[in-house]
This record gives structure tokens, C-alpha cells and sequence, in this order.
DNA sequence: TCCATATAAATCGTATCCGATTAAATCGGA
DNA sequence: TCCGATTTAATCGGATACGATTTATATGGA
């Protein structure tokens, strides 16, 4: 899979390969936006964390995964190094000490309302189709979780 | 950036990142193959390696790391792994030693020749429009890549 | 020829991902 | 009430990414 149907059976070129160009497009998003990240001292992931972490105050280690589509076992050492930083805060649910809760500080949520991923809009090159592709590749992740869960 | 252009400025939404899409869509690619290839013993990016391979006996690490955006300190922990694997050879260049020459074994061919990923185009869920995406992400790889080399 | 420069690959440290396991807290039926 | 099953995070080990450095080889001008 991964590459188009038309050349299925030869023609077995990366270039054909679907999954190697969104494993190519998240690789270019990083370095796309690691001298903007630099500036303010946060990792790519630690970014989109912070993000989701935006949307919401007080959300679950779980809650946060299921957006993110991580678990606790890549999250907790990316949440301890931005509460470390002091950008977020995290605690136990007095009413459930299983969970932590999660919330951004007003240092994290000044850092988020900068807007630093502005500028690449334009080096995406997409112009109008932008929102069109967002929504696709969306749509395919969706696709493929379900496809990937259905026969577990 | 990565989010849509029409949204710039409020609702800053994980969900409109196009950065996300990518990244999630990835990691969604990495699961959906993860069972197909457990059978046969290859990681993801093994796999991505190997299929690059199979383009072109002979190629140098540097030569495979422009298709695969991907540098030696990247490649060469998983090319010894193939190696041991028995699937490649690794050879210095007689001509120049400090390149080291790479090929599939015909193991590593065979393999490659199953078509491991066949069985999830289907559950992309694009049908007709999986080419489009392909060369659309791959554009967009490209610019972004082009963005991030213009201003370094 | 000699050596400073350049190039290719490898090495090293940090930060993800992820499967598997563990530890702590909660829940639920007997 | 009590204890086994469940749930939530955290921990651990293996495999990427990647910036920075190192090692080995090759090149070119004095």
C-alpha cells in the first residue's frame, strides 16, 4: 500500500509511495519549523502538546492522548519537561488520584499566543487548497486508525 | 503556519494545523503498517529504507539519504541492522573509501517483492483521489523543504 | 611532495515513539 | 466489606531523528 494503485505490481518507487510522502512531509515540517522553535526553546512535539494543551484547561494525561493519538508513555517525559519549564502545570485529581490533570501557565499560554508557526503558511506553497489538504490528510489518518483498529 | 490561513488569528485548533495532519497521519501510517511487517521483523522506517534500496544496487549512504531526506548519523545504526538482518551488503568503495556502497541481498529483494503494504490502500480510504494526494504531499514536502533551505 | 581543506560516514547526546510492564487508585460483584 | 478486575500514569528498553563532533580518506594548490 502506500503507493498508487495505477502501479501496483512494478514500479515499486518511493516516489509512489503515499506513506513515504507524509513520513517525508512530517520530516520537512520539523525542520520547517525547528529555527522558529529554537527561538523560544521548545522541541516540535512539545509544540503541537502545547497546543492541544490550549485547547482546554485542566485535561487528563488520557484526554490529551486521545488528541494527540500518544499514550502516557511518550506524553509523561514531554509534559514533566514543559511543567519543568515551567509553560504548564500538572497534578492529581484530588477526586482521582489516578489522573493528572494539565494546565497551561500564563507563561505557556503568552508563548502559544504568539502564533509561531505564522510564517510557514506561506512556504507550504498550498494557497487555496491549504484548508482542502488539511482536511484530506485528516480524513486519511482517520481512515487508516480505523482500518488499524478494526483488525487488532 | 499549518494552520489554515482562514483561521489565522483565533481559534487555534489542533485541528487546523496542517503540521498535525501530517504528523498524526504518519504516526497512523506507522501503526496500520506495524502488523504487516512484525511478520516479516522490519520497523517502519527499516521497511521505507529497504523499498529506497530496491531502486538501484550500489548506491552510497549519501546517495540513499537524498531520497530519504535522511543523514548518516540517521542511517547508519539502521543500514547495520539491515546488514546483520543479511537483507543488505555494506561495502567501502575500493575507488574511494570513504564512501560505503550498499545492495540488497537477494533475501533482502525477495522481500521487498511481496508488496507488504498492498493490503492498505484500501484503507486510506482516497480511492481515485490516492495519486492526488501523493503528488500534493510530496509538493508540499518539497516547498517546504525549499522554504526552510532558502533562509539558513 | 605536503599539508590545509573538503568530503563521507560514523559516533554521541537528546528527544521522541511505542510495546510491554509496573504501581497506584478505583470499581464492582459476591 | 473485601478482593479481584479495571483504569490511569509512569517506567523501561529498543528504534528512530537530528545537531554536533570525530575519524578516515581524498583533493588541490604551493
Amino acid at each position: 500500500m502506500a503507493r498508487s494503485p495505477k502501479t501496483a505490481g512494478k514500479g515499486r518507487k518511493l516516489s509512489n509511495f503515499l506513506c513515504f510522502a507524509i513520513y517525508s512531509a512530517n520530516l520537512a515540517f520539523g525542520r520547517a519549523y525547528k529555527p522558529l522553535l529554537d527561538k523560544v526553546g521548545l522541541t516540535y512535539t512539545q509544540y503541537i502538546a502545547l497546543v492541544a494543551l490550549s485547547d482546554e484547561d485542566e485535561q487528563t494525561v488520557s484526554a490529551l492522548g486521545e488528541k494527540l493519538f500518544l499514550e502516557s508513555n511518550t506524553l509523561t517525559p514531554i509534559l514533566k519537561k514543559l511543567e519543568q519549564m515551567g509553560l504548564i502545570k500538572r497534578h492529581r485529581d484530588p477526586a482521582d488520584e489516578r489522573q493528572v490533570r494539565l494546565s497551561l501557565t500564563p507563561a505557556g499560554r503568552r508563548l502559544i499566543e504568539q502564533d509561531l508557526g505564522g510564517s510557514l503558511i506561506e512556504a507550504t506553497g498550498l494557497g487555496d487548497d491549504f484548508p482542502v489538504v488539511q482536511k484530506t490528510v485528516s480524513r486519511l489518518r482517520d481512515n487508516l486508525l480505523r482500518a488499524t483498529k478494526a483488525d487488532d
